[in-house]
DNA sequence: CGAGTGTACTAACCGATATAGTACAGATAG
DNA sequence: CTATCTGTACTATATCGGTTAGTACACTCG
């Protein structure tokens, strides 16, 4: 399970929603896996059940989970969400590209930043 | 002179920041130039004077600019100013590198990304 | 039925951002 | 010197997004 940073800045609900959506890209969840309820999940992370509440309501319409009234909250294994997913990950790592170039970075810089980050990953 | 959009939800201040930082990157402003008084850049773009102080302020706690009482507000021929830039920028660029990396981006496909994006400038 | 589930709604609080208005100090041109 | 432009400082207010608080309803399952 993935953790939450109170004092990031990052709306709180933000940060669940990209937790679940890691957990879904790593693998770790997968279709048809069950979510923690609303209750519980904000039981656990000490915040209000809106708030929960509000990152489920976000990941339903990414097509991410789906809710049943009653049962609870599932993962979807709608591949088109998955593909989704990724394709919006491209793009906000497309808008890092662009700011950096803006700033004068060249392509070398940059990818010689993600080789050392890649390579990072190695180690562990 | 970079442009402002109101409803971005990127704050003023740091778009301000930000578009003189890149005009500096450019090239396009360099040390001693002149920017925009306080009260004449607020007009510009019809926003409070306050808010372009609050940049300024920004700008020259980073040794992008310094102001001189009743003379106006320059830009800073420091070059460690820059390198803090590029670093910042490169800092920036990481992030967003991990971020993909954690969503299982492989490196491959940034590179392609960055290629992409650097290929599409050189037909500008 | 009862407990747990998702869902909906209103009200209120809080912090960041931006605005409004005023005031002071230094520099420069006339 | 005076007027005007400059940066700077300060308080107060408004707005918005995010969060919390509290309540309520409908559904599922044992």
């Amino acid at each position: 399970m993935f953790q939450l940073d109170l004092k990031s800045g990052v709306p709180i609900c933000d940060q669940i929603v990209n937790g679940f959506i890691k957990l879904k890209a790593l693998g770790v969840l997968s279709g048809g896996d069950k979510l923690p309820s609303v209750r519980a999940l904000a039981l656990k992370f000490s915040i209000n059940p809106n708030t929960v509440q509000k990152a489920y309501t976000l990941l339903e319409s990414g097509g991410i989970i789906y809710s049943v009234k009653g049962k609870g909250s599932f993962i979807s294994d709608d591949e088109g969400a998955a593909q989704a997913v990724i394709n919006r990950a491209k793009q906000d790592f497309s808008a890092a590209v662009k700011a950096a170039r803006e700033l004068g970075l060249k392509s070398g810089a940059l990818t010689q930043i993600i080789n050392d980050i890649y390579k990072e990953e190695q180690k562990c």
